[in-house]
Parts: C-alpha cells; sequence; structure tokens
DNA sequence: GGCGACTTATTAGTATACAAACAAATAACC
DNA sequence: GGTTATTTGTTTGTATACTAATAAGTCGCC
C-alpha cells in the first residue's frame, strides 16, 4: 500500500489545529492566544496555584508555561506572589481584571469550540470528541 | 453550563497533536521532526518544485517552510536549485541521499501512525480520520 | 540532624508557526 | 509597450514547545 500523506493522521491533526487556530483568532477582541486562554481558564479553575502546577494541569512543560505567565502578567489578567510556606514556589491567581473576564471567556471558548466542530452533527461531535480524547 | 476546558476540541487537538509528537520522536533514529518529515515526503511526491509551493502543500507559510528546508538541506535530503525559467523561485529536490531514505520513511510513518491510532479499533480509526479530516 | 532525592523556577538553545514588511521578478491587461 | 497586480523569497518580531543544564528550596528517611 502507497503511502499517503494526507491520510496520516499526525499530519491531519496539524490541519485542524490550524483551523482551529485561525476560528479562535478570528474573533478574538481578547487579544489572548489558544494557549494563554488555555492557562486563563484554568487559573480560574484552579484558584491560586504554583507556576509549574499550572503547567501541567495545561500540558505545558516549564519553560513554556513561563512565558505563557509572563505574558498573561504583562496584560493585567494575572498577578505573581510568592508561597509564603514554600519559598520555591511562584503562585499564579487572577487579578480582579482577569477575573471580570472570565464568563466572556467560557461565551467565547463555547463559540470557537462550535465553529471548530460545525463540519460535524451533533451526534458525530459526541463521537468524535470521544475517540479524540482516547487518543490524548 | 459550565465551561470544561478538558471538554473543548481545541485543547483535546492540543493533548493529542502532543502525544503524536512524543511517539514520532520515540523511535525517530532519523532525526526528523514531524514538520521535516512531511515537507520531505511531499518533495518525494512532487518532485522538483518551488519551496513557495512545497510550504502551501505542505500547510507551511512562507516563513516557516523556509526554515524546514533550510534544515533538510543543512542534512544533506534536499538540494536546492534555480529555475533556469523564472529567476524568483528556488527549486527544491531530494539528494541520493534523500531518494534511498523515502522507502524507510514511509515505514516509519506507518508505524507512528499506527502508534497514534492505537486506542481505536480498525473501524474507529476509519470514522475517526474520516470526522477528523472534515475539521480540517 | 543531616544527606540524598525530588521539586520549583530560570535560562539557553533549537524548531515550528504566523504576521508584516520588503525587494525582485513575472504576469495581466489595457 | 508600459503600468499595475501578483508571485516568490527573505527578514524581523512574537509566541508556542521541548530539551538540557543550573540553582535554590524542600522532603524523605535513616
Amino acid at each position: 500500500m502507497v503511502y499517503k500523506l494526507d491520510e496520516q493522521v499526525g499530519y491531519i491533526l496539524r490541519l485542524a489545529s490550524q483551523r482551529h487556530a485561525l476560528l479562535f483568532n478570528k474573533h478574538s477582541e481578547l487579544g489572548l492566544t489558544p494557549t494563554q486562554f488555555s492557562a486563563l481558564v484554568r487559573v480560574a479553575e484552579m484558584g491560586s496555584c504554583s507556576q509549574n502546577l499550572l503547567g501541567r494541569r495545561t500540558a505545558m512543560d516549564v519553560a513554556t508555561i513561563k512565558g505563557v505567565v509572563t505574558r498573561l502578567k504583562a496584560k493585567g489578567f494575572v498577578q505573581l506572589n510568592p508561597d509564603p510556606g514554600d519559598k520555591r514556589r511562584t503562585m499564579v491567581s487572577l487579578t480582579k481584571m482577569g477575573a471580570e473576564l472570565i464568563e466572556q471567556l467560557h461565551d467565547f471558548g463555547k463559540s470557537v469550540t462550535d465553529d471548530t466542530l460545525a463540519p460535524l452533527s451533533a451526534s458525530e461531535r459526541k463521537v468524535f470528541l470521544e475517540m479524540l480524547t482516547r487518543l490524548t
């Protein structure tokens, strides 16, 4: 059987990710990247947590999460504080401005998910997401 | 309904891509990244073609494909030549070394695809790839 | 109580990925 | 034939993403 690049799951995954990023950026007046969005939503879920733990909970290594947190801080959405009980840790938490944004972020995220899955019917989406989740 | 990051298609796509990259790198004695692999396989499919066209056919913008081609050339898998009929173009083609590698690349690609899709049955794989393709 | 193992964070280096701006060459079109 | 538009390639800047090395703090355990 001939090898066709266009039928390989890795290649198609890359294309689908690209389309998702495009849809995300399309109607993003928030000035957040998909990665920053994930980290910010996760901070809201977890409350205050260490930078490295936030990275683990968003599947970013220590170098990546550092940059993401730096940029979220620069935009005023999160703040950094030392952990009184552990001098190694930098605790990340939402600023007031970040907290006020969360509901809007959720709505935004839902619409991006909806746009991305538009080519699939409701029942297909369920099956697809279940299978995709198994590939993580 | 509450917004759950872990159920959003964009986030799960990122996780699945990460796992695929991990599997790709795991048994890669070729020293190629997934992106370089895609470009190299595509060059083999297309024969000689311009750098920008190669980028379009592998879903990479002009800046990205330039870096990829540069690194493939440094590794000795492709060569660059001016197009006699169009002074703007840089034509990319396989070197002898690159051509000798292609069959091995195909086998390698198949096994990575297989590993990535391992959590799905044969019939599920078919359905999944069809749906994923629709999201590109 | 102290030593080795682990955790946390930073930094440097490499590789995608995309936008924007630019120069040179070619194509389109009147 | 000449002007405009398009295509090709390069460069710069920003943002993931991962590896590896390093330093500092904490924990496990005897």
